[in-house]
RNA sequence: GCCCCUGUAGCUCAAUUGGAGAGAGCGUCUGACUUCGAAUCAGCAGGCUGCAGGUUCGAGUCCUGCCAGGGGCGCCA
């Protein structure tokens, strides 16, 4: 069973609520209702662990001047066994500094829950999708790829620890228009790896890797699709290739560690049914309309910026379709609450198109999210290399990671927000790769490991170790890092930024290492026992912490390095 | 031409969503291994947050106009 604790932050913005709401019954100020209530980490330390500027917020709805606001509602803060201090500061902020022996008594709470500390309840079960990756099924997975996936996937990992339901999907576009060009071009490298003279089609795949599963398809199956009509040599041949991309691309997503739960084909929407379900639904609803001999969604009617084609003039569905009835199924027909679609900013236009879709199929369009995370400009040497689909001249994903390291790759690709444009350079990926922030974190786990295990005989058993002897600075402020957790968690939920992870999964990993320079954790000394005890203690919640910040990155914990 | 994203230290990027002297990593420079891992620690230097206005008690963050970069504006996906 999954558990969860209460933050700090979240307990002392609940007695400010209550001591405003006590000074309000109190008649010692005005009645005004409550906005949310700010509570921040001060930059600066002697401005204490927490901070709010709810008093400089409200001095106009109080009609009083903050300092005094401030007077007031700390006079009306009850007594609590967890702030040392209370302090107003000028203009009218009010700083809260948490108690040594509580923080103390918190490396307890952490050993007790183990690898759920971190989890958080707001997401209350809600029934929640991220589809991610869902790159076209033509070939191996490139490079730029990889923020898709590292994205998505460490944004279903925090709305897990979130307290969501999540389901993390792969969508597998094999239909349409490109599917049958690689169909093609598949059939021609079959043709040509049996000898005959073949083309390969205008815009197909030139890739080397086309060549490769034809010639094992050639292998396999021998010469007996050349002497079937065209399209259903194509057809079937498609078939098998499309086995054979998705086996790529499983183990290239496998590689960075990533795992679905569900392979979700488009072809089957039209097999079972939805697309023409939607049709029916959006024509009672008057959303189609017929010009040019082609079915357009209405888009504009229903918010949209401009119309869209769903059925083509040749009769073919477009891409548009698929989306329509395979939102339609996401919602409808497998009830999620909440859908969230990792896509490039190249597909930034659609997203006014599917927001209206919603809204036509009779949808809150709040209940999709699309993240539009910006797209990774490929550098070699600090030169742009322009990927030449014609020429076949891809850089995989595999490649990349078989240069560098899955941990790294992942850790480079997720340390910025999604808004951010992004450089990869190649040579300097791996020329850098041993100087990535990811093993700064890792071997502070490592280096855990070390002590734990340097104190099995020395120290064999620490379970009656007692915290309250943790008070150096260095020893709390360990503490005061591993107490963030569940606030990143909680903000890279509510943000939908899972590159927060990163930057606190640094400061995390630099509290430990300071405190190990500062504090011996196994000492010789006699005298020293039951403090080598307690900071055993202290040590093995970091871990636990550590491995959970990683794990919600995606990366492994080592035990050595 | 119109729409979306971005512009912060030499480089790559953060900044709790409008809060207190704008912070990290890399790079530079100075120190620290004779007991638990130096893939580490302690410290120095580095800024007119692209430019100009505006809103606000308070702006890197919001608004307007410029400048620069990326993406989009297909019966491709």
């Amino acid at each position: 069973m999954r558990k969860s604790i209460t933050m700090i932050k979240h307990t002392i913005t609940e007695l400010i609520r209550q001591a405003i709401r006590a000074a309000q019954g109190q008649g010692d100020l005005s009645s005004f209702t409550l906005p949310k209530i700010p509570l921040e980490h001060p930059k600066q330390a002697e401005h204490g662990d927490y901070a709010t500027p709810i008093c400089l917020q409200l001095a106009n709805l109080a009609r009083m001047a903050p300092i005094e606001l401030a007077n007031v509602v700390v006079k009306y803060l009850p007594e609590t066994n967890y702030l040392s201090e209370i302090e107003i500061a000028h203009p009218g902020y009010i700083n809260f500094t948490l108690d040594d022996a509580w923080l103390a008594q918190q490396v307890e709470t952490i050993l007790a829950a183990r690898e759920d500390y971190g989890n958080i309840d707001i997401g209350y079960g809600k029934k929640v999708q991220v589809e991610y990756g869902s790159a076209n099924p033509t070939g191996p997975l490139h490079v730029g790829f990889g923020r898709n996936l590292v994205l998505g996937d460490s944004l279903a990992n925090v709305l897990e620890a979130a307290g969501y339901d999540v389901q993390r999907e792969y969508y597998v576009n094999d239909t349409g228009s490109q599917m049958r060009l690689f169909n093609e071009t598949l059939y021609a490298r079959y043709a040509q790896a049996l000898g005959q003279a073949a083309e390969i089609p205008e815009g197909g795949y030139p890739g080397q890797y086309v060549v490769e599963w034809s010639q094992e398809i050639a292998e396999e199956e021998g010469a007996k699709y050349l002497n079937m009509p065209h399209s259903e040599a194509v057809t079937a041949i498609g078939k098998m290739g499309l086995a054979k991309v998705v086996d790529c691309i499983k183990g290239d997503v496998e590689l960075l560690g990533v795992h679905y739960d569900h392979w979700y084909s488009e072809q089957s929407l039209y097999d079972d049914g939805y697309f023409a379900k939607i049709m029916a639904i959006l024509r009672q609803a008057g959303h189609v309309a017929e010009r040019e001999g082609a079915v357009w969604f209405t888009a504009t009617e229903s918010g949209g910026d401009k119309d869209e084609v769903i059925v083509r003039s040749d009769g073919e569905p477009g891409y548009f379709a698929s989306d329509i009835a395979y939102h339609y199924n996401k919602f409808v027909e497998r009830g999620f609450d909440w859908v969230i679609d990792v896509w490039g900013a190249d597909h930034q236009g659609h997203v006014p198109r599917m927001k209206a879709m919603m809204r036509a199929l009779g949808l809150d369009p709040e209940r999709l999210t699309l993240i539009i995370y910006q797209l990774v400009t490929l550098k070699r040497g600090g030169e742009v290399v322009r990927l030449s689909k014609r020429t076949g001249d891809i850089i995989t994903l595999r490649e990349v990671i078989e240069d560098v390291g899955p941990d790294a790759v992942r850790f480079f690709l997720l340390a910025r927000a999604a808004d951010s444009q992004m450089d990869f350079d190649l040579d300097l990926a791996v020329e850098q790769s041993a100087e990535n922030p990811v093993y700064y974190v890792q071997y502070g786990h490592a280096r855990i490991a070390s002590i734990l295990g340097y104190s099995k005989e020395r120290v064999p058993d620490f379970s009656g170790g007692d915290v309250s002897l943790l008070r150096h600075p260095a020893e709390l402020a360990l503490i005061r890092q591993m107490l963030l957790l569940p606030e990143v968690v909680e903000q890279a939920a509510e943000n939908l930024a899972p590159h927060h992870l990163t930057y606190y999964a640094q400061d995390l990993a630099a509290a430990f290492h300071s405190f190990y320079k500062e504090c011996r954790v196994v000492s010789s000394d006699p005298a020293d026992s039951e403090l080598n005890k307690a900071r055993l203690k202290l040590v093995s919640a970091a871990k636990i912490v550590l491995a959970k910040t990683l794990r919600l990155m995606g990366m492994t914990a080592p035990e050595r390095m």
